[in-house]
DNA sequence: ACTGATTATGAAAATGTTTTCAATGATTAT
DNA sequence: ATAATCATTGAAAACATTTTCATAATCAGT
């Protein structure tokens, strides 16, 4: 089983490699009667071109790098998913590394997609951004930084604004005279919790008040519930805003264990929709963050960076649309 | 800003390109004294090996790839992470392949793995496989195949028993004279639901009865949801079997909307544990799917492959934990 | 001081493409 | 018929490495 490579189509076909490669990349000098004569070739031998030697001849690997902590995997796949079929339609493969918190050296992945010669990098930072990444930037690879808003010459960023989400919740219950806004938020200190906190703070102080009603808890699930669960004995709030889904469920359950009913007595709010949030009874009510679109919106955007089209907004940022659940019922 | 090669390495530290190679390879013949002159030109000049060039020189890219069903990577992301986490250690890149039921053309993925001169390829086949996967098999490409059984020459597989968990689970209702067990199906033909449907089969068979418990709904959460509302209006069961959590979930919000509680008057189980099977109340006894494990176990095996190691067993099986919950209390 | 063995290095070929430039053959206009 | 243009093709360099083979330098043993 002999590799098949130009030089074996070029003599079957009875032309050059330079022929041979201008039939592979569609060129339009070719005869059409050798292209034919190639293309039969090509068949014939089941040629398939070796995309490394092209990157090397090339200087570009139509490849793309995604660095995404593993956590946000789980959490909003669909990214991932959004990415890849955008990828797929502009011709560019993806080139995956995970970070796991505590245990991987951001350096190392950042020395990994330069040795590999990526096109470009996308990186999802919920966190704020490691000074190792400013290496890609001085290695002047174009990237794209999703849920962090940055601003650089070769840099986009793709966010999804849940300061301005919090910031009109909260306006819309001041205006109502509802001032008992809770707000979850786990130890974690990602752009998100930020985000919300700011979205919080300018509307109280809009209305001349101070904000002060974050609930703090630990990332894990269990523990939280268990908290939450003796934290309604002795709470009641008029509005719970929790960030992510399995918070809001932990909230649900809890409150309703106390017999605080949803959402007579208490509203509940999940920063991010999924399947359980909608999935659960009484539902709660949730803001749909486009997840899908932020990954895809991202790889658009490299792939217009990396084919030096106009990138006419540098910074795109995403809304997460309200969708309220007004009954129990359904 | 001019690349820097292996050239420029090599002047400056006044060696050869072949020095240089050892250098950066970690060949043990190079002296002492020349070893550190290189690797501070490589410092001062900040070299980093081009990947590329290396692939095409030693015809291997140490990279594999991976080609997952988009659904799956929200179901199952810590597959992902095991297997970067893996790859990682043994200084593997992966290339990400997303299949989008329906859209995606599966030869295009292959034909791109091919060009991109991957090592191997793992593929997570929650339906039959492909037959254009064979072609990959004529490319003497090392695979492995994750949630399908699968053997032949070159071809790995690891996969959770659902089967078997299904089977020792009707066994035990079975010997305690329950026999009204109800499995959800959703309408697509995976590998778990035939497992499902065997395991529970083999199950009755053994006790001279024949299982017809199936109902079938569809992929669609809020439908899903809808049916079983009505659905448990007119019916009752002993014990409820669902694939996926979000089914699970339903089943419980469906149930209990009916004054049917869990588990006193049904028994409701989820084959796939999540986060949200624990977070809700009562809680969802559930399998768990050692997912992480599933993408760990697979890539290590391909490690193995790749680098001529004994691999002691072609077909890894993995089992699912069942993990009861006996009271709606905490 | 010389031989043989050993250690360290370099020259050059090989990996599989693309692309520039020159050359050839065909076609058109004069 | 001839010059000029145009369409098609091929030779060879370039891309950045690794590796084989040969050579140079060192060293030990006589």
């Amino acid at each position: 089983m002999k590799k098949i490579t130009i030089y074996e189509v070029a003599r079957e076909s009875n032309v050059s490699l330079a022929t041979v490669s201008r039939v592979i990349n569609g060129s339009s000098v070719v005869k059409e009667e050798t292209r034919k004569r190639v293309e039969e070739a090509i068949n014939k031998l089941g040629y398939r071109p070796n995309a490394i030697a092209q990157g090397l001849a090339l200087s570009k690997t139509t490849t793309v790098g995604l660095i995404i902590p593993s956590t946000s995997i789980s959490f909003s796949g669909r990214v991932i998913n959004g990415l890849c079929d955008v990828a797929k339609i502009y011709d560019y493969s993806v080139y995956l590394h995970t970070i796991t918190e505590g245990v991987t050296d951001i350096k190392e992945i950042i020395d990994d997609v330069i040795k590999a010669r990526v096109d470009g990098v996308i990186i999802y930072a919920d966190k704020d951004l490691d000074d190792s990444v400013k290496l890609l930037e001085e290695y002047n690879i174009p990237m794209v930084v999703m849920c962090n808003r940055v601003s650089s010459e070769n840099i986009c960023s793709v966010f999804v604004d849940y300061k301005k989400a919090v910031y009109e919740l909260c306006e819309s219950y001041l205006q109502k005279g509802i001032e008992d806004i809770a707000i979850l938020q786990d130890h974690r200190n990602d752009v998100v919790s930020n985000l919300m906190r700011s979205g919080a703070e300018e509307a109280f102080r809009k209305f001349g008040k101070e904000y002060k009603g974050y609930i703090e808890v630990s990332k894990d699930n269990r523990s939280t519930y268990k908290f939450l669960k003796s934290y309604f004995k002795n709470h009641k709030h008029q509005v719970f805003v929790a960030n992510r889904d399995s918070q809001a469920l932990a909230a649900l359950n809890a409150s309703t264990g106390h017999g605080i009913k949803v959402p007579e007595d208490m509203e509940l709010i999940c920063m991010n929709e999924s399947k359980y949030t909608s999935s659960v009874r009484p539902e709660i009510s949730s803001y749909v963050v486009p997840t899908y679109d932020l990954g895809a919106i991202s790889m658009r955007l490299m792939t217009k960076m990396l084919k030096d089209e106009q990138v006419e907004e540098k910074e795109k940022c995403l809304n997460a649309i309200y969708s309220p659940k007004a009954t129990t019922k359904d």
